[in-house]
RNA sequence: UGGGAGAUCGUCCAACGGCAGGACAUGCGGCUCUGGACCGUAGAAUCGGGGUUCGAAUCCCUGUCUCCCAGCCA
């Protein structure tokens, strides 16, 4: 979209960024930043952020940075930097030459601080912690000045000269703004820019002992970047006005913020905090485990960039808090793998069927068509024997009424193949358990049509034993069994015990032996699987479930 | 009377003084060599109370509820 052919209805970010520019505010530019704390992977709340900063630059024929906020050396790790690139990168944000650092500016920071400090807009104050806490007040009581709140600026030069140079232990001093201890808004009681950090920078090293706020760097980065829009989410809203505040002393280009309100997705948590302790507690196996709701995790589970960005667009963009139904992610991805995953059968809890009728050693060559959604995708052979597996959910020896699968006596059709009709049940002796099923077939409805007219009602996968290879199957299912796990204090009890299901001994069709995690399958009846990045190799295949497919027939068996 | 923000179908988002609409989810029906996809169809909402207006989800008043803020985190 181009502000050229404009949707019906533009969100309230865009309305007010399509007035700016036809205002003609910072030269009728649009330049908009993803500025990621390295302290986390993204997850899919980042990719709402992404999007829309992403989106919205390109909608004007501007610029799109990506910048790191890394103002907090004790958190931030250069891991953290490289997945994210990865994952933005992934996510089709392109801001080509313009990576950047916050800590690229430290230098400059330090500059406008002093001016700051020379116009008596701020100073360096000794309180610690504890005390400054004190004489921050509360949120119904004003706080009280500082005791050195009206140092002189040549004390105030020297102080945080020193600071810098590293004379003053961690914690001891602080640059503060000189603003307003009485002022409602908590933000504006004059706010710590500088603390005293002896610690080690992932990228300047042990230049820096102060360190800046994010309050003071955010702003100020912004702006040495020529953003005109910086778009942020709702808890910053408070930090407008002091955002405000400093480019207004300093003089400088002023970007506009605007918060919106942060995604939140049923039975998952979007918070790097609480991931993060996930991963810690080896609750999941990872940052990429594919049950996480990061952008890693996705990838792995099998999501596409495109239904991400998908699901991105129809969360939309607003101020209110909200709950988007995790069924509305699923559906984003159903509806891009179904146009682009490669149909083929996979055998997921295999119950052989021998058919009795048809040649003991003969093979068939049978066509199978790879996607009916894209003829371009063209068709290939699979092979057909005697001895086959289905699944075992696809027979039952007393079937209730709507059960269109095989039964004994009931003829079905093998996908791409014969109508087959069950004639014995070979059953454990001491168990009971189905074992297999002795089945025969009609010649004359090679590759699926009967030539008498008759329908089959039922439709079944089904591979070819002597052919199939052996894979592992990882069935995923929600993290959280409670719609907000946050409503509890311990949001990591509501985990889901099923979340993972293991399968072994799958047999899949010969065609996927060297199946790799850059192609989207559709396991026919099952849902979209993908080859695990990590887990999978050749002879040794591990598929992830990304999504099932809508199943009707186990909605009806619920009522 | 701390400050700030927000309340529209079950869910998410529209409607910006002029017929409350779309998507997801759900129900029903059709079609199908995937009980998939697809097609059709149904139910489903303006937080409460006043006011302004020919006309209010929208403007005004009032009440209620929810969220955020007291890091030398971002």
């Amino acid at each position: 979209m181009s502000p050229n052919e404009p949707k019906e209805s533009l969100d309230f970010i865009r309305t007010i960024i399509a007035a700016d520019v036809a205002a003609g505010k910072s030269g009728y530019r649009v330049h908009t930043r993803f500025p990621p704390e390295p302290n986390g992977y993204l997850h899919i709340g980042h990719a709402k952020s992404i999007c829309l900063n992403s989106g919205v630059a390109r909608e004007y024929n501007g610029l799109f940075n990506l910048r790191f906020d890394d103002t907090n050396p004790v958190k931030e790790e250069t891991e953290y930097v490289e997945s994210i690139k990865a994952d933005v990168r992934w996510l089709g944000a392109e801001w080509e030459d313009r990576l950047y650092f916050a800590s690229d500016y430290f230098d400059q920071l330090y500059e406008f601080a002093l001016k700051l400090v020379n116009d008596g807009k701020a100073y360096v104050c000794d309180l610690n912690a504890e005390e400054m806490r004190e004489y921050r007040g509360t949120l119904t009581e004003p706080g009280k000045n500082s005791p050195y709140r009206d140092r002189s600026v040549e004390e105030n030069l020297d102080l945080i000269e020193r600071m810098r140079k590293g004379e003053f232990p961690d914690g001891s001093r602080t640059l503060r703004a000189k603003i307003d201890m009485a002022a409602p808004n908590l933000n504006m009681r004059d706010p710590v820019m500088y603390r005293v950090l002896h610690a080690r920078h992932h990228r300047t090293g042990d230049k820096w002992c102060i360190y800046p706020m994010y309050d003071w760097a955010h702003g100020q980065s912004d702006s040495i970047e020529g953003i005109t829009h910086s778009l942020c989410d709702i808890s910053f809203e408070d930090h407008r006005p002091l955002y405000d505040w400093f480019l207004d002393q300093l003089g400088v280009h002023h970007p506009r913020q605007i918060e919106f309100a942060r995604l939140n997705i049923t039975y998952t948590v979007l918070s790097k905090r609480k991931l993060i302790q996930l991963v810690r507690n080896n609750q999941v196996w990872g940052w990429d485990d594919p049950r996480m709701p990061t952008l890693s995790g996705l990838r792995r589970r099998g999501y596409t960039s495109e239904s991400v960005r998908d699901f991105c667009d129809r969360v939309g963009v607003a101020k209110r808090e909200s709950m988007v139904d995790v069924a509305l992610l699923e559906y984003a991805l159903r509806e891009d793998l179904n146009k682009r995953a490669i149909r083929v059968m996979a055998v997921l809890r295999p119950l052989k069927v021998i058919i009795d009728n048809y040649p003991e050693d003969q093979v068939e060559e049978l066509d199978a068509i790879n996607n009916p959604e894209d003829d371009s995708a063209g068709s290939r052979k699979i092979p057909f024997s005697r001895e086959i597996y289905i699944e075992r959910d696809d027979f039952m020896e007393d079937p209730p009424k709507k059960f269109f699968r095989l039964s004994p006596g009931n003829e079905v059709r093998l996908k791409h193949a014969y109508f087959i009709t069950c004639d014995r049940v070979v059953k454990d002796d001491s168990t009971g358990e189905v074992v297999e099923l002795h089945c025969s077939y009609d010649p004359a409805t090679k590759s699926g049509e009967a030539q008498d007219g008759r329908k089959v009602k039922g439709t079944l996968h089904w591979v070819s034993a002597a052919h199939a290879i052996d894979a592992e199957v990882r069935l995923f299912d929600r993290l959280f069994n409670k719609e907000n796990p946050l409503d509890d204090e311990d949001f990591a009890a509501n985990l889901n015990p099923d979340s993972l299901e293991v399968l072994k001994g799958c047999r899949v069709e010969p065609c996927l032996a060297d199946a790799t995690p850059e192609t989207y399958y559709q396991f026919l009846r099952m849902g979209y699987f993908v080859a695990d990045v990590k887990d999978s190799a050749p002879g040794a295949l591990v598929f992830n479930r990304s999504v099932s497919l809508r199943d009707s027939w186990a909605k009806m068996q619920k009522k």
